[in-house]
RNA sequence: GGCGGCAUGGCCAAGUGGUAAGGCAGAGGCCUGCAAAGCCUUUACCCCCAGUUCAAAUCUGGGUGCCGCCUCCA
């Protein structure tokens, strides 16, 4: 496949270092409070990156982290009214609690967890030996007051991967140079600790790491130098990823990831979904009035790479899509299991579209994951079954069935790697009908009542009435479809 | 101020040199007691200007607009 790597600014083929094995590492949250869209996204985004690329065949280590140590945990523990020792015991508590949280979310959302998810807080000897190699080599310093910095002039390529020079950062306003820091642009890799925060024993005194060496010592130790590929969200491109990658590379000598993959944000209303703009909305508020894979249908809806806003329409489009094709796949399964036709060969150019179909869809996938096209394609795959099935003479065609069933293979294939349409169809269906109603307020027994009483109507060919008890199910937002099965109540 | 990205039909969105996937919405038809769903048909001078090329949405330069990073942030 290619993938697009923010190191070198394009898309390259991608080369593990050891061929059919792939290290992958990407950053997690930090656990002070509940995941929203945004994480998410790039959850889902990684996600889908290694199932793709497990379905290659290549053997995939994925390893996402928790950053459990950090001032926004402490910061919450204080504003929970944690004081002194408490602190500690406090955060992680809430450690505990977010890292639960994730979990649950992003299950709902189809994440796969990660081979290994490793803590901050249980690589702190690792930390420590890192800020000491660093020292020891003249990369990093410490301070009088127990704090450890990099010392960013002593890496020449630093600015690699956000592109930019220090100079050039320098010049910017915003630079406030820290009181012991040598130079303003060296950041901490330990810092020391006020008495009740979370704190370790050190050569420097009680302290706790900074936020960039926790991912250097981590993915040392869970994964070979250089990774194949490292990844997050764009905002972590500077600093976290260009301090990261500075602490390993000076520390190691060695590479420290070959392709770095970064997607885009979540917006609202064209700008950035952020916790520090306070314009978030949680998985957990989303799930309220839609099911979780329609979220995630919208998220891989869109290049990974692209920003993508997430508005009320877009939602809606996103259910509508997932919506008819779990229908499409509910016809195709109930086809597939009657006996199968005997005699008849599939017309060429159906075999040929199925075909091309699928082709497209792994060259879409190929090329830098696009997620978008591919769905685009299992839409028109979604076409040609309905086609198939809407076709009196083809559904007597044992050839046309074997296509039939093959699509079905494939479609679930394609399914898995995407992490959607993979529930029973009727689940699905269920539970989106289910919500739906729960966002109009919708009395089921009502529409239940009404749908027996249209019953009889027809039954007794009194069409008249039939139509005036759709008309009153219409006004409660119900749609009524006539089926050779019976008639069948849908949200609107 | 520095660096970077984006601009495709009513809306969303693929597409990086050979004349525009897909979805939603709309129109007509088939099907249906009538509908719905599904199927068929149908809707694009690709932000503007200039240039390179036999050929540009796609490359180059300029312009306009929006966004991101430079500070914690997926």
């Amino acid at each position: 496949m290619q993938i697009y790597n923010t190191l070198t600014r394009k898309k390259e083929p991608f080369v593990p270092v050891t061929p059919g094995k792939v290290g992958m590492y990407a950053c997690g949250i930090t656990t002070y409070d509940l995941c929203h869209i945004g994480h998410g996204r790039s959850a889902v985004v990684f996600d889908v990156l290694a199932r793709y690329l497990r379905s290659l065949g290549l053997e995939v280590t994925f390893v996402r982290n928790f950053t459990d140590v950090d001032d926004k945990i402490i910061n919450r523990a204080i504003k929970e009214g944690a004081e002194g020792k408490a602190i500690a015991e406090r955060c992680a508590d809430i450690s505990r609690t977010y890292i639960a949280a994730f979990h649950e979310d992003m299950d709902l959302l189809g994440v796969q967890r990660a081979d290994i998810e490793p803590k901050a807080t249980e690589h702190i000897e690792e930390m420590i030996a890192l800020c000491q190699t660093l020292i020891g080599q003249g990369h990093a310093y410490a301070t009088p007051s127990g704090d450890v910095y990099f010392k960013v002039r002593s890496f020449e390529p630093y600015g690699k991967l956000s592109g930019r020079s220090l100079d050039e950062m320098q010049a910017g306003a915003r630079v406030a140079p820290g009181e012991e820091k040598q130079d303003p642009m060296d950041f901490a890799l330990w810092k020391g600790a006020k008495p009740g925060e979370p704190s370790w024993p050190s050569p420097w005194g009680q302290g706790r790491p900074g936020w960039h060496i926790e991912c250097s010592a981590m993915t040392e130790k869970h994964l070979s130098l250089p990774l194949d590929i490292h990844g997050g969200g764009q905002d972590l491109v500077f600093p976290h990823h260009e301090n990261e990658l500075a602490q390993t590379e000076a520390a190691t000598q060695k590479g420290f990831a070959r392709y770095w993959v970064h997607n885009g944000f979540v917006q609202i209303n064209a700008e950035k979904m952020s916790k520090s703009l306070g314009n978030f909305t949680t998985l957990r508020d989303i799930y309220k009035t839609h099911l979780p894979e329609v979220l995630r249908f919208f998220l891989l809806a869109r290049h990974y790479r692209s920003p993508i806003d997430f508005t009320p329409e877009a939602m809606e489009d996103a259910e509508k899509n997932c919506k008819r094709m779990y229908e499409t796949l509910q016809a195709l399964q109930a086809e597939l299991a009657k006996p199968e036709p005997k005699g008849g060969t599939a017309p060429k150019e159906l075999e040929e579209e199925a075909a091309s179909l699928m082709r497209q869809w792994d060259e879409a996938m190929a090329d830098d994951l696009n997620t978008a096209a591919a769905l685009g394609y299992m839409n028109s795959m979604g076409h040609l079954i309905n086609r198939v099935l809407d076709d009196k003479g083809l559904r007597k065609n044992a050839g046309a069935r074997h296509v039939l069933a093959h699509m079905a293979q494939a479609f679930a294939k394609a399914s898995v790697v995407l992490g959607l349409f993979s529930q029973q169809p009727t689940a699905f269906l269920q539970a989106l009908r289910s919500i739906k109603a729960a966002r109009l307020n919708l009395d089921i027994a009502k529409v239940e009542t009404l749908m027996q009483e249209r019953l009889e109507a027809r039954t007794s060919k009194d069409f008249a009435r039939s139509d005036a008890i759709r008309d009153a199910l219409a006004e409660l937002g119900v749609a009524v479809r006539d089926t050779p099965e019976g008639a069948l109540w849908d949200i609107a």
